[in-house]
Parts: C-alpha cells; structure tokens; sequence
DNA sequence: TGTACATCAGTGAACGCGCGTTCACTGATGTAC
DNA sequence: TGTACATCAGTGAACGCGCGTTCACTGATGTAC
C-alpha cells in the first residue's frame, strides 16, 4: 500500500520525533528498532525504508532534540528565566522533552563517530546562545563564562536524575546549582 | 572443583573490581556478564555462585568505584591538584580508572533504585570530601560552593567524552571549567 | 485525458545472534564423627 | 588424628527471549505513452 510522497515524508518526521523523546528517556540502547516504529504508529518492517540504520536514526534524532532545545532558548526571556526551567524539578522528571546533553552525554561518549558529531554541532550552538545570553560579549572571556555555565547546566540535571528521587541531593543539586549560576551571571 | 573460602572471596573480589572498569568504560548495557566473568579469569557460568543478578553487581560494582575515587581523593595535596586531575586529557580518556559520576550517571537514571542508591551515597561523599577541601567550613554556603564545584567537574568531564577526540569543544570544556572552578576557589 | 505498468512505503514473518540466567556435573574443601 | 561424606565454586552446555536486520508480499501512487 503506497503512500504518497508527503505523506511517506511526513511519517518518517513522525519517527524521527518519536525516536528523539524515547532515546532521551531510555538512552539508545533503551529503545528497540521496534518501539520507535509503534510510537510513531507503525510496524517495525518499514524502518528500513527510510533509515540505513539505527544508529543512522539515532544522529538524526539527536539532531532533531538540538533543534527542539535551541528553540527552546530562543524563547526564553532572559538567561535568568532559562536557567531557572534548564534547572527545574520539572526538566527533571520530563528527559523526553529537555536537554539532550543531559539526556544522553553518557551515552554519546560511547557512540560511533557520527552520533559524537551530531553530539557537539548542537552542545556548540549551546555553548553561542548561552554566550549571547551572557550581554553579546564575543571575546574568548565570554565564551568561557558560557562554557562554564554549561558544564554547571549539564552536570547537575545529569546528576540530579541519577540520585532517588526521594534523596536530599536530588533536590540540592538543582537549587544549589541555580542558585551558584544566578549569583554569577 | 570447590576451592577454599579465602580464595572464592578474593576471586568474587576480582570480578567486582573488572565489573567497576568494564562498567565504567562501556556502560551497565554495553558489558554481557560473560564479559565480566572472562575479565576476571572465569567462565560465565559461575557468576551467579556470587551474584544474585547482574543489576546486584551492578550497584556493587559503583560503591566499588567510588571508593576508588574516595580514595583517590584523599590522595591528593588539595583541591587545586585534584581538579587539575579530574579535568584533565589523562582522565578524559581512561574512564575505567575516573570518577563513576562522569562514566555512569547517564545510566543510573535508568537503574533501578538499588543501584541509584549507591550512586547516590558515593556523590554525597564526593561532595563532602569538596567541601572539606573548600576550607573546612562546615555552613550552606560552603556545601552549595562544594556542590557547584562538583556539578561542574561532572558536566564537563562527561561532556568533553561525548563529543569527538578532535573536536575543539573536547579540550575546551576541560580547560575552561579548570581556569573557571580555579578562579572561584 | 486515459490506460498500463513500474515504483516503493508499509506489513508481518523470519533470520541469526548475543544476552541474562539455569542446570547437571566435577572434584577439592570443609566438617562430622 | 584419620576417615567418610556433604558442600559448593567453577565449568560449559543449554534455555528462552528480544534484539537489529532482511525479505517476500501488498496495493496505492507516480509515470510513461
């Protein structure tokens, strides 16, 4: 049963969308050729026929949840107000919907070279709008207050997931690191 | 061919400490047990003589590393030597020897509570163990500088690993962390 | 514009493979007498 | 202290299962005339 072109083109976004909330709650390895398709609301045979492979899909939606968070920043306010949702209970318990970086840093490190790639093209544009968010400043001062910021963004949501819920930590983490970024912006 | 207990004990020992590598190098998913075994110079069938599943080694193997790292710690001459350590080339690649927070916390928001238990308990001691290198002030102010820090060392020494060995950005993020956790101590 | 045929997105069964786990077996160790 | 037997760490074959990928098939779409 052919589809058209539009609509063949239309389901493969609706697959790579899918792959990019699943692959940030579950990690790559968290999520079967076979789960992307259904979510996407198809069978698994026909996943081949737009992908050479997995991990193909897997730099793809990668791409894709860069794409999502940079528009993401661009909505925001202030570096204030992106701080304060970057660092929320809420980033916290939704991955699907949040920071790829803090979503799936561990597992890129272990990925083949095209999934790195993918990795760093969108921790870069990160790194320049946090920059920019910083007063447009371009000299190589701004940009490692900018790069501080991130590593601070990255590993405490990353670190905040990783303790029970439940835990002292998991809440300290968030506050403490919000808390330390606000007093240097 | 039953050995002695003394033996057994050092020979489950053994197996802990590759998983506490192994683990940290490829992820909780990305060793099979017999992998394990093998590395500790057994055959897989006798694992479960030791371990009531993998998960079990699993959280085993964490509270392992980060007494490594504890360790490590206290080997060092101040916080100034042990940030210069943490962030640096030699550590970005040799995860089976770092700090289990950098390698694994993307995976232990996946684990069970068991294992993010464990995690949890040997951040808290890294945090600590900060704290008590910041100056010895026991107040908020010094556990939220202290929690700073490690979220910074965290974000950036797990981000430089996911993005590829040639890219700018891998010794960037550990320079520019370095020079700013430095500036602020 | 209408017709005949090639294309190809989606289906679902099937493939080989590696995984975590189980099991019967071995034989030296530990123990009861 | 010596003997007989139970224990159990380690072996390697086997288990069921889910994975990524392939394949023959379907039938509406796209195209050539």
């Amino acid at each position: 049963m052919r589809i058209s072109k539009a609509q063949a083109q239309e389901n493969r976004d609706r697959v790579v969308a899918a792959a990019s909330g699943l692959f940030r709650t579950h990690g790559f390895d968290g999520v079967a050729v076979g789960d992307l398709m259904k979510a996407a609301g198809f069978t698994h045979g026909g996943f081949y026929n737009h992908f050479a492979s997995k991990e193909a899909l897997a730099a793809e939606a990668l791409a894709g949840a860069w794409a999502e968070m940079a528009a993401e920043r661009s909505r925001a306010r202030d570096l204030k107000q992106l701080l304060t949702r970057y660092l929320s209970r809420a980033a916290r318990g939704a991955p699907a919907k949040s920071c790829p970086a803090a979503a799936l840093a561990g597992d890129v490190g272990r990925q083949p070279p095209a999934v790195k790639a993918a990795f760093a093209e969108g921790l870069e544009g990160m790194v320049q709008s946090v920059q920019e968010g910083l007063g447009g400043a371009c000299d190589q001062d701004a940009r490692e207050r900018a790069i501080n910021l991130v590593t601070r963004m990255v590993g405490a949501l990353m670190l905040s997931r990783a303790v029970p819920d439940d835990h002292p930590l998991a809440g300290e983490l968030l506050d403490s690191t919000l808390r330390g970024a606000l007093a240097n912006l």
